[in-house]
DNA sequence: GCACCTCCATACGGTGGCGTATGTTTTTAC
DNA sequence: GTAAAAACATACGCCACCGTATGGAGGTGC
């Protein structure tokens, strides 16, 4: 990610220019670490190997930057895990696959919990505003397309979805609580399972989905990368 | 919360000497506006109408008041509501009524999706730990009331701490995502209800995984969000 | 009522980060 | 190959915060 310049060796250097996105991403990955107060201009600079000179050339000061590493937080950290599943034919699988990816990615990156936590900001409001209606509403379709009644696959998706949130909290929180290696994949597992069992809705309940008569599925194996 | 201290009333004034543990509450709220990173002396010593002088009789340095903050959370924010509850004899009630209580406050309370986010700091981590263990294991306990077996009571226990994370989340970066007012229980009752379902249990390890009810297999025009 | 201890106020020096001003290098235009 | 533009470097003033030093209020023992 993050560019090397060295200063003053001789003549090989192809000393790299440094575009807006470099900075946003630099941006985010301080985020994850320190929060919203550690996307200090100084500090990035040191650590993409040049000085504020560079910053306030691509930005007119800091919020500006903020701004443009949540575009780009948005843009990016939703739509390629999607993108990424897009050719999986069976809705089953396509979403346990975006299941455990999602959940391993944000159990490596602890930006979006830094974010989660920033929400307080309205620009940082804004864009996790975006990027959970965006999930949702594809976790929501995934159950749709599954058979459930368009409400109801909306209640699964959000249920999905706050146990993707919460399993990632636990994961940075307090990891050891969590069932780790291929444990990992069954808990996760038994979780969609779960979510996908027909349930007595008792508000405004069909009475179809009865029990489930032999589901069997796809060995956990698969997922691997 | 915070004391009053007007300065030159004249001599009505009972001006209140400030304890440890005012400054240990001021700090969590400030960490719960903002982070770790608002946890800073001298606009604590603002709003608590008094001055440096004050803090640094009382503590040696921030990081002092970082370990006094983060000891009084982890001993009053969980004792208190498990205690509050104790007199309920249903198990079954009383974790419903856990359930519905502890995310309520956590929804009102931004301090604690914060910790969640400085996890990176190893006292913020020891804090989580103790805290999360112990919540864990209290529902552990009451699904072992409710019956289950001690494995399974503890894998339920784990599901319920993380829906409560992830709708604690939620309801504070997205709160519209969430059914407010009378839906809100209804929602929290049905996530229990799904948590108390029996269950195919994983551990012995039976073939029936993820449910497919009724496949009408939508074309992948559905995709678009 | 006087020494004494507790608790707070005020005044300092130091550091880290923001934003500006202005110089310097690299690239592009032609 | 030179002039202009783009991209970066350096130097400065400013503010917020940390921690120290020291000087008082206010109560307490006797």
């Amino acid at each position: 990610m993050v560019r090397q310049r060295t200063k003053e060796t001789g003549g090989s250097t192809a000393r790299q220019r440094l575009t807006v996105q470099d900075w946003a991403d630099a941006a985010l990955a301080a985020m994850g670490e320190g929060g919203l107060a550690a996307v200090a201009v100084e500090p990035l600079a040191v650590r993409l190997g040049t000085t504020k000179g560079s910053f306030y050339w691509h930005f007119t000061n800091r919020d500006a930057l903020i701004e443009a590493a949540l575009d780009r937080w948005a843009e990016t950290r939703t739509e390629t895990v999607i993108a990424e599943l897009a050719d999986e034919p069976d809705p089953g699988e396509r979403l346990r696959r975006l299941f455990l990816r999602a959940t391993r990615r944000a159990a490596e990156d602890p930006l979006e919990v830094s974010l989660l936590a920033s929400a307080a900001d309205p620009r940082v409001a804004a864009a996790l505003a975006r990027v959970t209606d965006r999930r949702i509403g594809h976790i929501a379709a995934l159950f749709a397309e599954l058979g459930f009644p368009e409400d109801e696959a909306h209640r699964r998706g959000l249920l999905a979805y706050t146990a993707y949130l919460g399993h990632t909290q636990l994961s940075h929180a307090v990891p050891r609580s969590l069932p780790a290696g291929p444990a990992r994949d069954r808990h996760l597992d038994t979780l969609l399972e779960t979510l996908l069992r027909p349930a007595g809705t008792p508000g405004a309940g069909p009475d179809v989905r009865q029990a489930n008569p032999q589901r069997r599925v796809t060995e956990p194996a698969a997922e691997r990368g």
